[in-house]
DNA sequence: TTGTAAGCGTTATCAC
DNA sequence: GTGATAACGCTTACAA
């Protein structure tokens, strides 16, 4: 602040520093409200002269008045922020979901507090309160998800929260997510459709919901297609590259091994693609695969990958758009109880061969 | 708010609401600044009593009372927030930039405040002064990156920031980036090693400053080694997928084609596999190829890929660390000058066929 | 059509 | 050892 003041007098020595309203108020013999009102368009509801508005507006313009949202924030009990947690802000997946939010968030005059709770439910537990000490109007998370009852409970105080991508079965928290059972639904039947009959899966973590949803929507495709669910051909725990690696091994041993593979995440995908190559077997070939998650470089490997694409900026939007009608009703319901699951898209290419 | 006092006075009639520093006073009959110096860890600079503090202590933790940051802020001249700027918060190397600046930032317990620019330089001027009305303690930006100006003025006005990425040569205000020239130099001298010596280059933005850095590497790799440069071997002009796969096109036409190829992002690259596939020519057989930055999938890719590999979670903590120096020496110049350039890592791989 | 004054929740200063 | 009070910069109820 001091370096300011002396830059702006140095420029010019006429020029007094406008630091806040009171100032700016003085150097025109207007009194703060005046200004208050014409910077915040209440210029015609107050009936402020024309005059008046443009002598105001171009004096804040000239001495580069930025009202202090701080302040405001202070007296209006309002701060124009929200808070996101997310798991892994580097993960081009919630990389996108942030991009939704804070693009849509900033449609609506709001700026974004961005939080990394690394996966970490403890870490997430103090980033809320964190969140919650900055007044944010209201919270976005996208839930390290095994538990979810400090949310419930700070959501149930009264903030208003929507939850992104890892949604419990049932809440009273509005919160989006992608339709994760119809995802994996319709990969496997399009497998099946074309062909194949022992599908195996290479899951994530089991204790999250998405995760869950997915093993679901697979072993339903598999029941109404008449196909047994066999226990063997379901593997894996984790959303890593290690995790594709270990158990694409482990179903390659199998006697018959798989047909074909449904990866719940592009890393598991990545850890397949690893050991295929390993043991010199080749995608849409030896075996075919479906995907969880479309990547910019999905259409670039060798076969063409055929994935499940979730609609992960629109999730981040549509949060946003929950979030909001909370907090614009804060003693309405608002959105409460409210689930929205996005449609998935399977984009077909050539990972997976034509058996009949 | 009223939602929250329900809920309390419903679970626990005799717990009154503690919405601030005040309501906690009245109940244990001390002062407000009694309890702000308890929970600001000033008790034993003013010899609080054990006992006070722990009874304040106690009761903090037992009500739940978070002190209220806004205020915080407006009374301190300081809100813990640090402000980021990036012109694509989806694109996974500025993702593991914000990373970086996340996790940094809250290590010095610093929350932030994320904004994308859409690589429009309107918006991140106006983007900058909107964080300067949230009173943001600093802002790290990555800048769109043809035009300094508006941010010089800023930053000479007494504001603390610091630049990451898309650096200017010369420039007053710290900044952190990759050594680009080293990254592309090191690369050609790869190729030229194998025995190439026909290397083109396909450019991103002929503007940006990191652009420029890579171009002037492989121009002086080539020049160093007695090998001419061809200015038909240098083409593109946006670090997109379209870019790379024109280019890639128009390179191949050329009669003789050049051996090798410096790509100078990974979009361009994915644009050039395309255009490869297409023409039925193999990467590492027909051509060679380099890529600038690193991905997951550098190494899945057929063949897999040598790139030049940038070090952007520490670009990010790097650029916390000195904004800090800034804000905590607000009257000294701080790191006022700094420029820090990251070593790259050439990543070899198989992309790049042996000549010799 | 404009202004005065109080108050939002903190913390620094000064007092005891 | 602790507390009363003013002030940070804004908005709003009330006045004029």
């Amino acid at each position: 602040m001091k370096n300011r003041q002396q830059q702006e007098s140095k420029n010019n020595e006429s020029q007094p520093v406008v630091k806040n309203i009171n100032d700016l108020a003085k150097i025109l013999n207007v009194s703060a409200t005046t200004i208050s009102r014409v910077l915040n368009g209440k210029a015609e509801k107050f009936r402020i002269s024309k005059k008046t508005q443009i002598i105001v507006m171009d004096a804040a313009a000239k001495h580069n008045y930025l009202a202090n949202k701080i302040a405001r924030g202070l007296k209006m009990d309002r701060t124009d922020t929200i808070g996101l947690i997310l798991p892994d802000i580097s993960y081009p997946f919630f990389a996108v979901i942030s991009q939704g939010v804070e693009s849509e968030a900033r449609k609506f005059g709001f700026s974004l507090i961005l939080c990394d709770s690394d996966d970490d439910e403890s870490k997430e537990k103090e980033l809320i309160n964190l969140l919650l000490s900055y007044r944010v109007d209201g919270i976005i998370i996208g839930p390290v998800g095994k538990d979810y009852e400090f949310i419930s409970h700070i959501y149930n105080s009264g903030i208003p929260i929507v939850l992104v991508d890892r949604c419990p079965t049932v809440t009273e928290i509005p919160n989006v997510s992608s339709d994760n059972y119809q995802g994996a639904y319709d990969a496997v039947n399009y497998m099946i459709s074309r062909g194949h009959k022992r599908i195996a899966c290479i899951e994530g973590s089991p204790d999250l919901p998405t995760n869950y949803d997915r093993v679901r929507g697979y072993k339903d495709a598999l029941k109404n297609n008449n196909l047994q669910v066999d226990k063997n051909l379901i593997v894996g725990n984790y959303h890593s590259i290690e995790n594709g690696y270990k158990n694409m091994h482990i179903l390659m041993n199998i006697d018959p091994p798989p047909s074909a593979i449904i990866s719940l995440s592009n890393r598991i995908t990545l850890g397949i693609l690893k050991a295929a190559k390993e043991k010199r077997i080749t995608v849409g070939r030896e075996f075919s695969l479906i995907s969880f998650d479309e990547q910019l470089y999905s259409q670039f490997l060798e076969p063409p990958m055929t994935t499940i694409s979730q609609k992960n900026r629109e999730m981040g939007q549509l949060a946003v758009d929950l979030l909001l009608r909370n907090i614009n009703n804060r003693n309405e319901s608002g959105s409460k109880g409210l689930s929205m699951k996005l449609k998935t898209d399977l984009i077909i290419r050539e990972s997976v061969r034509r058996m009949i």
